[in-house]
DNA sequence: GCCGTTTTCGGCCCGACTGTTTTCAGTCG
C-alpha cells in the first residue's frame, strides 16, 4: 500500500474517532499521524522493514501498528470496528460548515440523524431548533449548508480562487483608509486547491475598511462582520475572509494567517524557548511587544532565516531555516523556454505560428511544441507522414526566426504496456518527448508502476508528463508508486513535468523534497492548448516553489543551447 | 494517542465570532 492510501486510511479513522470518542486528542494525534506519513520522503514498505515507523514525529506505539496493518492487508481491525460503529452518513454531516464533532454527536443521540437526508428532514421538521445547544439560526444555517455542498464540492481549484481573491485585494486597494493589504491562507502558500481567500490588511480605520470591503464586486453574501474579521461569500461560492489589524501589527497578522497551522504550532514553540509570545498581534517580551517592520524580522527575531510562503508546511522547513539550508526557489523570470504546447495539429486551439507568437510575447526564447501522438484518435493525434510534415513546418518556422527557437517534441502516449506510441525510427525525428499516460487508467499499482518505468527505459524519452493523471477536485490519480518511479527517473536522467495546468498540478509538490534527493530534474509545462494557456506556467511556478525546486532544477530555466544539450545527451549516451 | 535537556503523567495553541446560554460552549482557522 502506497503512504497516501494509509494516511487516508488514518484521516478517516481520525474523523471517525472525532464523532465516537470523548478524547479529542486522540483524533488529532491521528490526523497529525497522518500528515506525517504523507510528508514522509521515500518508500512507506522500507521505513516498515527498517523498523524505523517510530522515529517518524506523531507516530507512536499504537499508530505504528495500525500503519503497519493497514500497509500488509490495506486495512486495520480497529478501521473496521469504527466504521461498523459509525454510520456512513455521519462524517458527511462534518463537512457543514457550523458542524462539529459535538453537534454531530448531539444530532445523532438525540434525533438519530446518520445522513444529510435525515438532518435535512429533521431541520424542515423544526425538530433540530429544539435541541439544547441548538436553535432557529443554528437550524437555518445547518439547512443553507446543506444546500452550499450540494452545491460545490467546497474546495476550488485555483483558477477559480487566484483571479477572484486578486480582485478583492485590487477593491482594497482602492481605498485610501488600507496601509497595507496581502493575500494569506493556503493561496499565498501555493497550495494546489483552497477552501477559502484570506486576506490580511492594515488600517486605523477597521470598521471602515470592512464596509468597503463587503462592497467588493462579486459579493454576494456577509458571512460574519466583527470588531476584526469579516467573512463573505462570492458568487461562485467561494468564501473569503478579511483580517483587519492596525499597521503595527500587521506582520504577525500575516505571518499568522498565512499558517500553516503547523508551521505556527512549531513557530510558537520556538517563542516560547526563548519566553517569549507570539500571536496574531505580535511577538511579546513579556507584555511588551517587539517592533517589528515586516513578516521577515519576526523570522529573524527568532534566529531564523527567513522561509517564503509556500514552504511553510510545517514538514522540516523550520529546522531548514535554522541551519540556512533552506533551498533557493525558482522565480518565473528564471523560465527561458516554454514546453509541452499543443496546436491545431492535434487538438490545440491555435496555429504553430500564433503559438510561437504567443511565446516570444511573454518574453520567452524558445517554444517546445509537443502534439500528441498518434494513439490519441480522439485528440487527432499526429500519424507518422504527419510528424513528418510538421517537422518541415517546424523546419521552414525556424529558418525564418531570429533569436528564437521551435524545438519539436511529442506527447508520446505510453501504451498499457509501456512502450512509447512510435517505432524508434518515427521517435528518433523528435528532438525531445514527453510521455504521458492517457489510457487504460485501472492497472493495479505494480503494473501501472512498471509500465511508466519501462516508458522512461526508452532513450527516447526526455520527460514524464503529468505523472499520476490526478485531476483536482474531479478524479484522483491512478495508482502508482512514485517513489520507485522517482528512483527511476533519477537513475535514467528523465526529468518529472510539473505540468502547470490548474486541473492538474502533477507532479505534486509534496514529492519535491524526495524528487531532489534523488537529483530528479523536472519542468514547469503548461500543456497549453490555446495562447492564453501558456499563462498557466504562473500556476506550475508556485507547485515548484512548493515542492522546493530552484532554476537549477528546472529543464526549461535552461537557454535553448543547454536545453538542446540536455534533450540529446540521453541519445547520444553522452 | 503522542511526547518529554525541568515531566513516563499531564499536558496537548489560542483568540474571534456566533448563537443561545444570563456567563459560555462550539466551531473555526
Amino acid at each position: 500500500m502506497l503512504k497516501s492510501q494509509v494516511a487516508a486510511l488514518l484521516d478517516e479513522m481520525a474523523s471517525l474517532l472525532e464523532v465516537q470518542s470523548d478524547n479529542p486528542f486522540q483524533p488529532r494525534a491521528f490526523r497529525s499521524a497522518a500528515r506525517s506519513l504523507e510528508g514522509l520522503a521515500g518508500d512507506l514498505e522500507e521505513v516498515i522493514a527498517a523498523g524505523e515507523l517510530r522515529s517518524i514525529s506523531g507516530i507512536g506505539e499504537s499508530i505504528a501498528r495500525e500503519i503497519v496493518e493497514m500497509a500488509a492487508t490495506g486495512t486495520s481491525q480497529r478501521l473496521v470496528e469504527l466504521r461498523a460503529a459509525v454510520p456512513r452518513g455521519i462524517l458527511d454531516l462534518l463537512r457543514i460548515p457550523g458542524l462539529g464533532s459535538k453537534k454531530v454527536r448531539v444530532l445523532a443521540l438525540e434525533l438519530g440523524v446518520d445522513s444529510l437526508d435525515a438532518l435535512k428532514l429533521a431541520c424542515e421538521s423544526g425538530s433540530v431548533a429544539k435541541l439544547k445547544g441548538f436553535g432557529e439560526k443554528t437550524q437555518a444555517k445547518i439547512l443553507e449548508g446543506i444546500a452550499y455542498i450540494g452545491s460545490v464540492s467546497g474546495r476550488f481549484r485555483l483558477d477559480d480562487a487566484l483571479p477572484h481573491a486578486m480582485l478583492l485585494i485590487e477593491h482594497l486597494q482602492r481605498s485610501h483608509r488600507v496601509q497595507r493589504v496581502e493575500l494569506a491562507g493556503s493561496l499565498r502558500r501555493g497550495k494546489e486547491t483552497v477552501k477559502d481567500v484570506d486576506i490580511v490588511a492594515s488600517s486605523s480605520e477597521p470598521d471602515a475598511v470592512a464596509d468597503h470591503f463587503v462592497r467588493a464586486p462579486g459579493v454576494i453574501t456577509v458571512v460574519a462582520k466583527g470588531e476584526t474579521k469579516t467573512s463573505v461569500r462570492l458568487a461562485n461560492g467561494l468564501a473569503s475572509d478579511l483580517r483587519v489589524v492596525s499597521d503595527a501589527e500587521w506582520p504577525a497578522a500575516l505571518q499568522y494567517f498565512t499558517g500553516s497551522k503547523e508551521h505556527n504550532t512549531e513557530l510558537r514553540g520556538i517563542a516560547r524557548d526563548l519566553d517569549w509570545k507570539l500571536n496574531e498581534y505580535g511577538l511579546f517580551r513579556g507584555d511588551e511587544p517587539l517592533p517589528l517592520k515586516d513578516e521577515a524580522s519576526i523570522y529573524e527575531a527568532l534566529g531564523l532565516r527567513y522561509i517564503e510562503p509556500e514552504l511553510r508546511e510545517g514538514l522540516g522547513e523550520i529546522a531548514l531555516a535554522r541551519e540556512g539550508s533552506l533551498p533557493d526557489l525558482l522565480t518565473q523570470p528564471e523560465l527561458r523556454g516554454v514546453v509541452h504546447v499543443h496546436t491545431d495539429w492535434s487538438d490545440g486551439a491555435a496555429s504553430l505560428e500564433a503559438m510561437v507568437e504567443a511565446a516570444r510575447a511573454r518574453g520567452y526564447s524558445y517554444l517546445g511544441v509537443t502534439d500528441h501522438s498518434q494513439s490519441a484518435f480522439y485528440a487527432r493525434g499526429l500519424t507518422p507522414d504527419r510528424v513528418r510534415a510538421q517537422r518541415a513546418e517546424i523546419d521552414r518556422l525556424n529558418s525564418g526566426l531570429s533569436d528564437f527557437r521551435i524545438f519539436h517534441g511529442i506527447e508520446s502516449d505510453i501504451r498499457p504496456d509501456g512502450a512509447l506510441d512510435y517505432e524508434p525510427a518515427v521517435l528518433d525525428i523528435f528532438e525531445f518527448v514527453i510521455a504521458s499516460v492517457h489510457s487504460s487508467f485501472q492497472l493495479p499499482v505494480e503494473a501501472m508502476t512498471e509500465r511508466l518505468i519501462r516508458a522512461m527505459k526508452d532513450p527516447h524519452t526526455t520527460f514524464l508528463g503529468h505523472p499520476t493523471g490526478r485531476l483536482l477536485l474531479q478524479r484522483d490519480g491512478y495508482l502508482v508508486d512514485m517513489d520507485r518511479v522517482l528512483r527511476a527517473a533519477g537513475e535514467l536522467g528523465v526529468a518529472v513535468e510539473i505540468n502547470a495546468s490548474p486541473y492538474r498540478l502533477d507532479m505534486d509538490w509534496r514529492l519535491g523534497a524526495r524528487a531532489r534527493e534523488l537529483g530528479v530534474r523536472t519542468g514547469i509545462h503548461p500543456d497549453a492548448h490555446s495562447p492564453e494557456g501558456l499563462d498557466d506556467v504562473a500556476y506550475g511556478v508556485r507547485c515548484a516553489r512548493k515542492a522546493g525546486f530552484g532554476a537549477t532544477h528546472v529543464v526549461n530555466a535552461l537557454d535553448a543551447a543547454e536545453f538542446a544539450k540536455f534533450c540529446a545527451r540521453r541519445r547520444t549516451g553522452s
